[in-house]
DNA sequence: TTCCGACAGTGGGGTCGCAAT
DNA sequence: ATTGCGACCCCACTATCGGAA
């Protein structure tokens, strides 16, 4: 097949904002696959690569070839060409890597251009990746669509799992079991804005765990041999030692645990986020930094244990064999309860203590892994603050022509000026994207720019966020941690703003 | 007919490893 | 030694579609 096909559906699919009209153009290319290059079209019509990464981003795509004008390029031939570039990243050459970036892109026409950067660059914004290509898939295999779910959850990688949905149909999906030592696509969570709320939703007793602020790790046992893997499926087990022991401790030997891995203080409380991720980030100096940043554990869910999966039992029972295969101090401490103020307390305490939060789990949902599903609900404290908007970004796809992203100031009480202390593009409705690019227009200021409008620092705007971490970007040393527009703050003068040391009585 | 779950898009701060400068 | 880039760790929120109620 070739890759001009690829492009014109992916066109098609961009064009048409009906989801069923998507997966009938996806479901019509994927009919006409060969075998050999389903993966392939799986892949990039999902806007993922065979490869996953092959070390290209947005800045190495600036100058590209003269396109050709006619398109022969076939799928198989740019698949190989990536394999090329991929052996040429990391510990390659950026000379040889540029040089079949130019073989690549001038094989191939305009439209086949702009489809590949778009492709690798992990922005194909055709309103479509794994949740529509999974309709699709099931729609050109003729298998239901929640067989080629359960395949996912347990391969992990749709471009596999499609191809042999193609291939085999039903059949071959349930041949994809539960492997130790393949990583299956972790569970996740919705958010609530308290406890009470996140009961509420569940509807009955339910589990209150701690959330802590680390890395998410999936750890798998078989006999002596132990593997970890992130929330995004890459295997950490060499940066990640002292989890690998703490498993090959345990007396069972056939293990697909779910936890949560971080640097706790002498004293028992966590690190910030920075610290435990810059620690199991490090290839070089395992052993010294163990020394320095020891690393812990807490697991919360067990997928498999004594060679028994247990993905489809209800939580509670998959709780029930954690406990029993792991010392209490492997788990990640919880109360079982249906009563609001219990939860709230709890809760209360995680935060004392340095945690993030809690999150709240339903006793019944079976381990539904990559979707948010409705069972587990995680609530966090939030704080806010009334800040400064001092310029403000244009944004880009759906949000081109509006201005988009705010820099953010706290009054400097001392000097009168403003201390920037990020960014933030959340929490804006299309009203008030609008409202505010009429706003900052008005208010603009000092050097025009095509990307950054400067404003006079007038606007006081509601910020809601996670908390304050050190910062080396910005002048103040500190900066927001998930920051979002709650609403602006017309009664409110700039000279009324929260001030640089209040932000600064939040940093831990 | 209205409601709501799932998805895609739009970006945020920080850290590491590596090649080139 | 420093810089630029890519990859990945954490992530919140709104608009939209289409099936559920």
């Amino acid at each position: 097949m070739l890759l001009i096909d690829l492009a014109r559906t992916s066109a098609a699919v961009a064009a048409d904002s009906a989801r069923l009209a998507k997966i009938r153009h996806l479901a019509e290319l994927l009919g006409r696959v060969g075998p050999d290059e389903a993966e392939i079209a799986i892949a990039y019509l999902s806007g993922e690569l065979p490869q996953r990464q092959i070390g290209v981003g947005f800045r190495s795509l600036r100058d590209l070839p003269e396109p050709r004008q006619v398109a022969t390029a076939t799928l198989t031939q740019i698949d190989a060409l990536l394999d090329r570039i991929k052996s040429q990243s990391g510990a390659g050459s950026q000379a040889a890597r540029r040089d079949l970036l130019a073989e690549l892109f001038g094989a191939v026409t305009r439209q086949e251009q702009s489809f590949l950067v778009r492709l690798l660059t992990g922005e194909l914004r055709q309103g479509a990746l794994d949740g529509v290509m999974i309709e699709a898939l099931a729609k050109a295999a003729e298998v239901p669509s929640a067989e080629v779910r359960r395949a996912l959850t347990l391969r992990g990688w749709l471009p596999a799992v499609g191809a042999a949905a193609l291939r085999g149909g039903v059949g071959e999906l349930r041949d994809f079991h539960l492997e130790v030592g393949r990583p299956v696509a972790p569970m996740l969570a919705q958010s609530a804005p308290s406890v009470t709320a996140a009961l509420e939703k569940i509807g009955g007793p339910a589990a209150v765990e701690w959330k802590f602020d680390g890395v998410r790790v999936q750890a798998h046992r078989k006999g002596e041999d132990v593997s970890v893997f992130t929330r995004t499926l890459d295997d950490i087990t060499a940066q990640v030692p002292e989890l690998v022991e703490a498993v090959l401790a345990l007396p069972e030997n056939d293990l697909v645990l779910d936890g949560e891995v971080l640097a706790l203080r002498p004293d028992g409380r966590p690190e910030p986020f920075q610290v435990t991720s810059g620690r199991v980030a490090s290839k070089t100096d395992v052993s010294s930094l163990r020394a320095s940043v020891p690393l812990s554990v807490f697991f919360f869910d067990a997928l498999r244990v004594g060679g028994a999966d247990l993905l489809d039992l209800p939580a509670a029972e998959r709780h029930v064999a954690l406990r029993t295969a792991l010392p209490a101090g492997l788990v990640a401490p919880r109360i079982v309860t249906a009563e609001p103020e219990e939860g709230e307390e709890f809760f209360a305490d995680a935060v004392r203590r340095g945690h993030e939060g809690v999150v709240v789990k339903s006793p019944l949902t079976p381990y539904a892994a990559g979707r948010r599903g409705a069972g587990w609900i995680k609530v966090k404290p939030r704080h806010t603050l009334d800040l400064v908007v001092l310029a403000a970004e244009w944004g880009s796809g759906r949000r081109r022509g509006w201005l988009s992203n705010l820099h953010l100031g706290a009054l400097d009480p001392e000097t009168g000026t403003f201390v920037m202390l990020g960014k933030t593009f959340k929490g804006l409705t299309d009203e008030l994207l609008t409202w505010q690019t009429e706003q900052f227009l008005r208010l603009a200021q000092g050097p025009a720019d095509d990307w950054v409008v400067h404003l006079k620092p007038e606007l006081v705007v509601e910020i809601a966020f996670d908390g304050v971490q050190r910062s080396s970007r910005y002048p103040g040393g500190m900066a927001l941690r998930f920051a979002r527009v709650l609403r602006y703050r017309p009664d409110k003068r700039a000279e009324e703003a929260d001030t640089v040391s209040a932000v600064r009585a939040l940093m831990p």
